[in-house]
DNA sequence: TATTGTTATACTCTATAACTATA
DNA sequence: TATAGTTATAGAGTATAACAATA
């Protein structure tokens, strides 16, 4: 016998998979429409907040300040991002969608649910409300609560 | 009501979340041995094969051919890979792990172990049985055949 | 001409830290 | 000094394509 186990041994080695799978189609969809799928989660954050600080998005997502700021740079040369100045402390900035920004979240959401619906259908309704539960599970006992961005 | 679904509704970001978690944590403690996951996947498949042409690999990895160039001078920095002329035909290369990177892969594989093990443990029994059947069965109807890399 | 492999270019994400302006 | 945010740098992965050598 080997001392060595095989990669498909582990149940990490399924979930990449399955997970670099949809994330990879997701991507193609949202690239179609002109953003990456950090783009969209960052822009998906805004539409609720309507603004939030670089700080407080750092933290919601889960990114550093420097990756905030390069995200934000590229949605503002598309258009689909503001920077307002803050009246009462010079060093603050807020963020915000432009009107083109805000139309092309329930486009991108709609890719979305598309793109969900299509990659787990292959799953019977049990199988598909099984493999949540045990995901969310999973995230509620290890504490996990950085949301996924790539 | 609104028209713009959450991003929790999908099975896909509860997915990553979990994915990217274990991913992030695997990576840390494969950098302790001073190889990348993708490194590690690498010297895997060599370990079985003894050696393997570099289209070979592009292909079993479900990467290019450039990408497949990059790693393997990486390895060959550390020591861990050598590349051979083919006396046969002199446009091909062959790779193999040296016996400095025979020897760290079972400790790699270890460390592989370790993290699923560690990561799934807050699962009873049966459902990370589920888990895995319901992951396998989303490969096989699906038809995914590429290993994951990052 | 086609194939093998390397090299070049470019883009995204990540992480760390230096830096500017303001408090 | 401390904080908010930007900018710089570097590493890793991905993708495409140009290129040299050989078949």
């Amino acid at each position: 016998m080997s001392t060595v186990s095989d990669l498909t041994a582990h149940t990490g080695y399924w979930l990449r998979m399955v997970s670099n799978a949809v994330s990879q189609d997701f991507a193609r969809k949202v690239s179609d429409e002109g953003v990456t799928v950090a783009e969209w989660t960052f822009m998906r954050a805004l539409y609720d907040a309507k603004a939030m600080a670089p700080s407080a998005l750092a933290e919601k997502m889960g990114m550093t300040k420097g990756a905030i700021s390069k995200l934000a740079d590229r949605l503002l040369e598309k258009g689909l991002l503001a920077r307002t100045d803050n009246p009462d402390d010079k060093r603050a900035h807020s963020l915000s969608l432009t009107d083109a920004g805000r139309t092309k979240v329930p486009v991108l959401a709609a890719l979305a649910d598309m793109n969900d619906a299509e990659y787990f259908d292959v799953l019977t309704r049990e199988e598909h409300e099984t493999l949540d539960r045990i995901l969310k599970a999973l995230v509620e006992r290890r504490g996990l609560r950085t949301p996924p961005v790539d």
